[in-house]
DNA sequence: TGAACATATGAACAGTTATTCATATGTTCA
DNA sequence: TGAACATATGAATAACTGTTCATATGTTCA
């Protein structure tokens, strides 16, 4: 007997999945590794355009992996958990083999 | 200082958890975990046409998520290490809580 | 309050992608 | 060999997505 995740869980898990399949999201998300850092630093780091960036810190909040504390004019970003982590290293040791 | 993986490193990242980021596609795998299965199969399970998951599948073996093994006329396709089991976990474990 | 700065947001565009349809390839068996 | 079956593939299309540009919102400080 065929047993599966029912829709619901299937689609968080796809959507889950596919914001670390973006060049520039988990770039940003393994620059956050290393703590926390404002919008501009990371559009600097990047290499990339401020508007891109807080477009895409969105998405990464959107779905709790980032999070956003306001400093006066600066928001500094981080990641919300220790999971994000984790689920990059999966990633890149299955890449090294 | 700020260290981050090289951009082959980080381009086969992304490219790695884009394949997990597709609905069907992760559906596919979370039904390949319960052992190997030929095409027409999956694509019955899954209420899809073969043409659709044979191109899927095509996608999974570019990247050496799945094997696919002939037997006569069918291929039977299984997934390709125990990696994979684990990163849907961690995806799952990471949307319950 | 107003100027300067940091971030967020909406619309539009270009590039990508999943599915479908038609058909090709590969395999078995009579 | 030819018919029947299983899978693979190419082209086309519709839907989605990331970036850009212009601009709005929010904050500080003089």
């Amino acid at each position: 007997m065929i047993r599966l995740p029912d829709d619901d869980t299937l689609n968080k898990l796809s959507e889950f999945y596919k914001v670390f399949g973006d060049y520039t999201r988990v770039k940003l998300l393994c620059l956050l590794r290393q703590g926390e850092m404002c919008v501009q630093d990371i559009a600097d780091s990047l290499g990339m355009t401020q508007s891109a960036i807080s477009h895409q810190l969105r998405v990464l909040k959107s779905i709790s992996l980032v999070n956003g504390r306001r400093e006066g004019k600066t928001v500094f970003y981080s990641l919300a958990d220790d999971h994000i982590s984790g689920i990059l290293d999966m990633g890149l040791e299955h890449i090294n083999e």
